[in-house]
DNA sequence: TATACCGATGTAACCGGTTACAGCAACCGG
DNA sequence: CCGGTTGCTGTAACCGGTTACATCGGTATA
C-alpha cells in the first residue's frame, strides 16, 4: 500500500474527469476553449478530490512566481516594521507575495539568503547597511532584478533608494545649534554600520563648521533601546555632561530620554534630545521627540514600485535620493538658561 | 540568436564541466562520492557560469520547500510587527523561511491566499480573528500542518495558540473597579472582530457581577488610534461622561489618552484608561499604560515551534492557552475624589 | 462530394532540479 | 584467471504544473 499520494495532482484530476491534463489545466485558468460538459466533469472531479494546485509547480512552469524577497537586518524596533509594512502593502496591491529574510549584519549568511531566494522570487529588495552590498550582489544573477535601499555605496548598477543620512543629521545639529546648544553630545550607532557612520560623520563636520563654540563628542551604541538607557546612567552619574544629545536614532534617543527622566533629570530642561527616523513611537513620547523624518513606510512603498518597474523590465535602473525632513517637536525647546 | 537562456541551469554547468547533471548535483550537495578531479571542473564551470541554482525547481523536486506561510489580517500597528518578529526570529532559526500575506479581513481572499500558498509552504500560520477560519481551512488539504493563532471558533482539528481574551479583560476591569471607578466605558474593536466580541462580552459580564454599581456602556471601534481619537472628542464634548475606560487594545487606549491630554484633560486625574495587548508602546506613554499584557513575540515563537512540531508529524495537535497578565501602570491609579 | 477550415481535445516536451538504478572499471581473495 | 565487491559516473524518470503542436470530427465552401 502506498501512501504517496498526500495531494491530489492535476494528473488525479484528469484521471478522475476522464480527460487529458492539458484540459483540467485550461479549466482551472479559466480558458474558454473547453467545451461546458467537460468544464463541469473537471470542476467537479477537482472538488471531490479537494485539489488545490501546486504554487510551486507553476511558477517553474512559467518562471514567474509573483513573489519579492525582502532581505533586512533584522526586524527589531519599529524601524524596520515601518518598512515592511510598505513594502507588503504595496506587493499586495500589485499582486506579489512577500518572502521575508533577515541576516543579522551576517555578510556569509546574507548571501546563503539570496541565494535560497534565486528562483524563487522576481525581484528582490535588499537593506543591508552593516555589510558589503557588492559581495552579496555578486552571489546573485545579473539578470535578477534588485532594489538596493539605504545600502553602503558599491559598484554595481541596480536600482537605489538612498537616504540622505548626512542631510538629515546636519539639519538636527543645526537646529540644535539655532535653539542655543552648545554642549552636543552624538550617541552614535554601530561603527561599522553605514548609516551610522555618515550621520557622525555630518554630525562632526557640523560641530566643526560652527565653529570653537562646540566640542564634538560621539559615544558608540548600538540603535537600541538600551544603548540609551546606558547613556542616561552615566549622565545621571555625572560622568557625562551635555546640554544636548543627537541620539542616531530614535529608538536610543527614546531609551534615553526615558531613563533619565526616571532618574529624576528633566528632559528637555536640563538636557535636550533628538533622534533619527521618526518611528511612529516618537510622537507618543514625552516630551514629543525632535527627529529628522525618513518616513520608512513611504521608503518601502518606493522600493516595491521601483522593483516592480525592474521586474516588467520597464526602466533600467532608477535612482532615489530621499532627504529626511527636521521634525520639531518639545525635546528641544529653545536654550532657556 | 535566442536570449533564453538568462540563467545558467545546472544542464549548462554539466555541459561546460563535461560530466552529467547528477554528478553537477552530488558535487553542489556536497555528496562525498565524487573524485576531486571531477569536482574540481564541476565547482570550476559553476563559478565562470555564475551558476546559483533555482530553488524553486530544488523545493518542487525535494516536496519540501523549507518555508512556512503567515497569513495576518494586515501589518498595520505595532500588534502584528510584534508576532511577525518572533515569528521571524524562530523561523530563521530553525532554517524556515518566512512568508507573508495579509488579508484585510477578506474571506475571498484568505482562501486565496492559502491557496497560493500551497505547494510553496511546508506549514502555515494561520491568524484570521476576522473572519470564518473553517471555510479558509476547507480550502486547504487536510494535509497541511497549520497553527492558527487566536482565530474564531470552528470545527478542525488543527493545532492552535489561543488568548484568553475574557480572562485579560475580566482582569483590567478588576483591577479598575478595585482601584474604585465605577462609571466604566468600554471601547470596543469591531464587532466583526473575535477578540473584540469576546472582550467586549467579558467587559459586560464583569460589570454585571459587580452589581448595580456600575452602568455597562460600550462603544465601537477599530482597533486603530483614531477611534481612541474620536472618543476623546466625544468626551472633551461633554457627550460622553466616565471615570474610566477600558479600551480593547493599547492602540485605542493611547490614542484616546493622548488626545484627552492635548485637550487639556488631565489623564489618570480626571480619567483612568487601560488597554489591552502590551505592545512595546504601552510603557513609553506617559502616563504608562495599564493593561492586559499577551506577549505577541512570545506567541510568535510559539506558534513557530508548534509549526515545526506539526510539520515533522511529531505531535497530533496541540493546544496552547494563554492567560494575559495584568500590568499596572501609571494610566489607573487609585481613585482620589 | 471533396477540400479547407475551425474548434475542442490529447500527447508529449518543457521548466530545473534530485536520485534510483544501471553500467563500468578497478580491485579483492581464492 | 575469475566471480564478487566496491566506487564512481551517467541515463532517465520524477516532482506538478503549462502549452506548442498534432489530431480529429464537424461544418462551410466550391
Amino acid at each position: 500500500m502506498k501512501l504517496k499520494a498526500v495531494h491530489a495532482t492535476i494528473r488525479d484530476v484528469a484521471r478522475r474527469a476522464e480527460v487529458s491534463v492539458a484540459t483540467v489545466s485550461r479549466v482551472l485558468n479559466g480558458l474558454d476553449n473547453v467545451r461546458p460538459a467537460l468544464r463541469e466533469r473537471v470542476e467537479g472531479a477537482a472538488a471531490e478530490l479537494g485539489y488545490v494546485p501546486h504554487a510551486g509547480a507553476r511558477s517553474l512552469s512559467l518562471s514567474r512566481s509573483h513573489m519579492i524577497g525582502v532581505v533586512l537586518p533584522d526586524l527589531y524596533g519599529e524601524y524596520y516594521s515601518e518598512i515592511l509594512r510598505g513594502v507588503d502593502r504595496t506587493a499586495t496591491a500589485n499582486g506579489l507575495n512577500v518572502l521575508l529574510s533577515n541576516i543579522h549584519g551576517d555578510e556569509a549568511r546574507g548571501i546563503e539568503v539570496v541565494r535560497t531566494m534565486r528562483g524563487r522570487v522576481d525581484g528582490l529588495v535588499l537593506m543591508l547597511p552593516d555589510i558589503d552590498t557588492d559581495r552579496v550582489l555578486a552571489a546573485l544573477p545579473q539578470s535578477m532584478p534588485v532594489v538596493l535601499v539605504n545600502c553602503r555605496d558599491g559598484e554595481d548598477l541596480r536600482s537605489e533608494i538612498r537616504i540622505d543620512n548626512a542631510l538629515g543629521a546636519t539639519r538636527v545639529i543645526h537646529h540644535l545649534l539655532d535653539q542655543g546648544y552648545r554642549q552636543i553630545v552624538h550617541l552614535a550607532g554601530p561603527a561599522f554600520n553605514t548609516e551610522a557612520q555618515v550621520r557622525a560623520e555630518a554630525y562632526r563636520a557640523a560641530i566643526a563648521a560652527h565653529g570653537a563654540a562646540a566640542e564634538p563628542m560621539i559615544i558608540e551604541g548600538d540603535f537600541r533601546e538600551e544603548s540609551g538607557v546606558q547613556l542616561a546612567r552615566r549622565i545621571l552619574a555625572g560622568e557625562v555632561s551635555a546640554d544636548a544629545v543627537f541620539a542616531a536614532n530614535d529608538m536610543m534617543a527614546i531609551g534615553l530620554m526615558t531613563a533619565l527622566r526616571e532618574g529624576g533629570f528633566d528632559v528637555p530642561g536640563r538636557i535636550a534630545v533628538a533622534g533619527f527616523d521618526d518611528i511612529p513611537l516618537a510622537r507618543f513620547v514625552t516630551p514629543g521627540l525632535t527627529t529628522a523624518r525618513v518616513d520608512m513606510y513611504e521608503r518601502g512603498k518606493q522600493a516595491v514600485a521601483m522593483l516592480s518597474d525592474a521586474m516588467e523590465r520597464r526602466s533600467p535602473r532608477q535612482i532615489a535620493d530621499c532627504a529626511p525632513e527636521l521634525i520639531v517637536r518639545g525635546s528641544t525647546p529653545t536654550k532657556t538658561t
